[in-house]
DNA sequence: ATTATCATGTAAAAGGTTACATGATTTG
DNA sequence: CAAATCATGTAACCTTTTACATGATAAT
């Protein structure tokens, strides 16, 4: 699946892997993220089966830059993945409700503890979604109106963001009652 | 991971590797599963570092059973890693959200058509944690009473569920309307 | 002075999926 | 009569993380 994230930025400018880590670490990050090591192994692979062309820019005092280029096979590849009904299933692994599944094996004072720290956690996420992530959207957006079609979609994944870390600290309030009172 | 939601199985009572699939499925598999593959060679290597040990129990007509036991380093390890506070990100990795992120590019009607099919599964999930997940928990609460104090986090894990169903199909029906009426 | 940024990559290991192999019994 | 259940495991493969390696420049 990273291959069609990093097709889906190709899709907009050429970019090198740097570039596209930077790009996912300000956008997808909350729903998909890769290392650098991936990103660059993955681009190399792209390349041999023909979705991506490199291009070589030298610079002076740096490493050179290694420049990706969609072609036409990647950019149709990147259509069908968008467009053919997907299963869709990215089965979640959350540590927290694993881990808590088997709580009633340890003392109720330490789960509650850990509850609180992740309330904090959480409470700050939603901020992050409802303020700063917004914000930067609207001035993309402000700044580049051609990009209004995408910002209905970026506007998407941003509220689920928001929706979902909210939902994370009501149910974080609903638990640490059930146990106080338990 | 896997390796202590195994050991926390275990801690309950010796269970060959089929018996562990089998409980994932009905307990943790919304928030924690693996294949059978996975769980074999996972109970090997948990072997050699000492956390379990194995005996075989002859069948007939069946293949004999492995059956695995906690030892005590076992156990401890379980007791570390439940009551440790853990840094908790299971970077969540969400296939629809990367899609509809690079969604601009094709028909609106194409990405609406999806929503409303993510919107039936999800209704249906939703109301799945609602009854049955639900009832299945009341039923081992009913018949073994001493599980009283696990029925609580089990429940908290069920709630946990049924609100990110819910507030996923909120969500799909904001998002369903934000491209309709745009 | 140290840390962060820019910029590339390789190698080893861990985590996870898919496919293969076997074979009796039970259920639909 | 076909499919599911019981029950084990191995091998190949893919995905992802961690660690290694390099080196200049800019910021704190």
């Amino acid at each position: 699946m990273l291959k069609y994230a990093l097709l889906g930025f190709l899709n907009y400018r050429p970019m090198t892997g740097y570039e596209l880590k930077q790009n996912m670490d300000v956008s997808t990050s909350h729903f998909w993220h890769a290392k650098l090591s991936q990103i660059y192994t993955a681009l190399k692979s792209m390349e041999q089966d023909g979705w991506v062309t490199s291009k070589i820019k030298p610079q002076e005092n740096k490493p050179d830059k290694r420049i990706y280029t969609l072609t036409p096979e990647g950019k149709s590849n990147l259509q069908s993945w968008l467009v053919e009904p997907q299963p869709e299933q990215t089965q979640q692994k959350h540590a927290l409700l694993l881990r808590l599944f088997f709580s009633a094996q340890i003392d109720k004072e330490d789960v509650v503890r850990q509850l609180h720290l992740q309330r904090n956690i959480h409470e700050q996420q939603a901020g992050f979604y409802k303020t700063k992530s917004r914000a930067v959207i609207q001035e993309i957006l402000d700044q580049s109106p051609s990009l209004e079609k995408e910002g209905v979609f970026w506007e998407a994944t941003r509220r689920f963001g928001e929706l979902y870390e909210e939902m994370y600290v009501k149910w974080l309030n609903e638990t640490i009652q059930n146990l106080e009172s338990g």
